[in-house]
DNA sequence: TATCCTTCTATTGTAGACAATCTATGGAAG
DNA sequence: CTTCCATAGATTGTCTACAATAGAAGGATA
């Protein structure tokens, strides 16, 4: 797990600690606090800050300084609205290009992510993760180079940071986990089609949750 | 004009001498050598390569250094498929949020289109733009702040850069122009189903003509 | 007392020097 | 002749010091 070079090293670092809350949004980042904190010099901690507000975690203003991005549910619901139409997609993509293994794999998750639920019915993290194993997978499998990076690099860490900010257990785990399969289950029969649909309703269900939240419930 | 810091600046000079091929696909940057040319110091240029990086146009190794990305039609088949699903959206949303003014700059940006092509019918620069003008506004509209940022930061520059490396006129200049005046008019009557799938029809068709274009042909 | 200006301090932006790493060249051994 | 290793050069990664800018504090004036 060792990063090849410091400013990776850090970057990873501050993006797990911002995404997580470690670091609270809207909170301001010193270069020479920040610096002297990690044990490097400010110029590895300027190029990692300069990487996490290309990835729209950070907010830099020139003179003035650099701040981690807020949260706020109209955002959120933009991502997903983009979600709906990329992670269609990649259902259809993934339909025709998936190999039998991956298919395997996809279902070795869901059947771990329904462990998890009976399991630990609370534990929010692990849910967490197991709900985005299913979609990474999916993506994974497009196979569309920027589909990947683009889902995965850039959105899926935003609504990572979301999920934690808001602190609430999903609203409807066990439906979703539903959805998830039913999604499976045309990819096996290489429905594209029907896969794509079932994704783009699987998130706008969420999105429609978010919709319906005041804002006071949710963040 | 007046950048506010030298990375911005330098950032943006790079950036449009890779998109319009002035510094060459796969060429080697080399950080010395470019600072002195460009009048500054290392730091400022690896934050500005860093954040090339980021914008996929340049490939970084740790310890070997950077090189401009290349081309190859796979990847470009790739972007279309994204644009289709992304673009749908902003149509959907443009119907739904556009002001009068902006779909009045809309058509006013159509009606330059067209003179461009009876005019100069064979500037390839001109002709680019003013077809990329209508696609940008028309996200721009949408509202949504992460697809406008996604598709005219990230896959835009990418789309140029391809444009200029093929250095060909578009296959279909009279064609895609009506096919932009018939979603100009689904806008006009606030039809975002319509005008969603006449985008969506309109990129695939781009994308059909790369696919059935030999390597040789276009790259 | 409120407002404007000046000065000062904290913080970011930039430059240049040093350390760590990779690649290429050349020679030695099989 | 080929392969391997060692050394040298070039290039990137990192650190420290300095310059430039923004924002805050304090005083002077109306």
């Amino acid at each position: 797990m060792e990063a090849r070079t410091q400013v990776d090293r850090i970057y990873q670092q501050l993006l797990e600690a911002i995404v997580r809350g470690d670091i609270a949004p809207n909170e301001r980042l010193r270069e020479s606090e920040l610096s002297t904190e990690l044990g490097i010099s400010r110029g590895p901690l300027r190029e990692a800050l300069h990487r996490l507000e290309s990835r729209r975690l950070v907010r830099k203003v020139p003179h003035v300084g650099a701040q981690v991005v807020g949260v706020d549910r109209q955002e959120l619901i933009e991502l997903y609205q983009i979600r709906e139409n990329l992670e269609s997609l990649a259902c259809e993509l993934a339909a025709k290009h998936m190999t039998d293994e991956a298919l395997q794999e996809l279902g070795a998750v869901l059947v771990r992510h329904e462990r998890y639920l009976d399991d630990q019915n609370d534990q929010f993290y692990i849910q967490q993760e197991g709900d985005l194993d299913f979609h990474f997978n999916i993506i994974q499998a497009s196979g569309n180079r920027w589909l990947i990076s683009l889902l995965c690099d850039e959105l899926y860490q935003r609504v990572r940071m979301f999920r934690f900010q808001s602190a609430h257990r999903r609203g409807r785990p066990r439906q979703a986990l539903e959805e998830h399969q039913r999604i499976f289950e045309a990819l096996q029969q290489r429905d594209g089609e029907l896969a794509s649909l079932l994704m783009k309703r699987h998130i706008r269900s969420a999105r429609r949750v978010l919709e319906q939240t005041t804002e006071e419930t949710l963040l």
